[in-house]
DNA sequence: CTACGAACCTGCCTGC
DNA sequence: TGCAGGCAGGTTCGTA
């Protein structure tokens, strides 16, 4: 599920349910996420109030008292409210119950995701090396350009690294590269600072039209019925290999950048 | 530095 | 129907 909008989509929907409210119980189901919630997460965050709820790149970050609870969603995390405790499913690892009586429940079957306690978020070191948000002003042609000089790494892979640019992953980096019109193994000092706000461009466009559309992605959001994804249909490249681009019409190209799939044109990206 | 592979996990789909 | 294999939205770590 989470990319950056998945995630920008949960803080909000997690805001009003959490925001002013005080911790008053704590349920660990399983400690064994991508690194082990320490036995004493529950003593850490007793009794603290959330004042912030703020995001990070991927990470969320409930800003309490002294500190903040700092979570990743991973690969197949999900945070939900409940207004009543329901039974737990198999994969409801963690429970935290609020004064307001909200529950906020955190899912996930792969458990690559975590949840820390930290009194200093923003020196954590999952935190300290990330670069810019793409979404502000910092996100510059000469931020990037200072980024790429000398170094031979595609294109692809360096926009999903979170030490450039945060909250790209392999959906988005597939769409912006598609739409920039930039072939995904570019070496980057090559690319030129026209592409290169393109890139800023359609990098900004692709996040911010799935976060209007709720950060809905792919295959979990898929209907009963078989219906596609709301967000799937407005994917170019991602998950289409072999079907016509939308451009040009020739077969689109499937190829492994950095052990993942990327999904791309031949004739309309080079 | 850089590049690559492995690791952490489960669920789902495909093909035999 | 069962089972093996491959694939999946992320990120860190170790090795060459």
């Amino acid at each position: 599920m989470p990319e950056l909008p998945e995630v920008e989509t949960t803080r909000l929907g997690l805001l009003p349910a959490i925001q002013g409210a005080r911790v008053i119980e704590t349920t660990v189901r399983c400690r064994r996420l991508r690194w082990p919630i320490p036995p004493t997460f529950e003593q850490d965050i007793a009794n603290q109030t959330v004042h912030k709820l703020t995001r990070r790149g991927k990470y969320l970050l409930l800003e309490c008292d002294t500190g903040a609870i700092l979570f990743h969603l991973g690969m197949s995390g999900r945070m939900r409210v409940l207004q009543q405790a329901t039974p737990p499913d198999r994969h409801d690892h963690l429970d935290i119950l609020f004064s307001n009586q909200n529950t906020l429940r955190l899912t996930d079957p792969r458990r690559f995701g975590c949840v820390l306690w930290t009194t200093h978020p923003y020196q954590h070191p999952l935190l300290i090396d990330l670069g810019v948000e793409p979404l502000t002003e910092a996100f510059t042609v000469d931020y990037l350009r200072k980024k790429a000089a000398n170094r031979r790494v595609a294109v692809k892979t360096w926009i999903m690294n979170a030490k450039v640019v945060v909250g790209v992953g392999n959906i988005y980096a597939t769409e912006a590269l598609f739409l920039a019109g930039i072939h995904p193994c570019t070496p980057v000092k090559q690319l030129s600072d026209q592409q290169l706000q393109t890139l800023i461009n359609t990098i900004q466009k692709v996040l911010k039209q799935a976060i209007a559309q709720g950060g809905t992605t792919l295959k979990d959001f898929l209907g009963s019925d078989g219906q596609p994804g709301y967000f799937s249909q407005t994917l170019h490249a991602y998950g289409r290999q072999g079907l016509p681009c939308l451009q040009c019409q020739r077969p689109l190209t499937s190829q492994q950048i950095g052990q993942r799939t990327t999904v791309f044109c031949e004739q309309c990206q080079s």
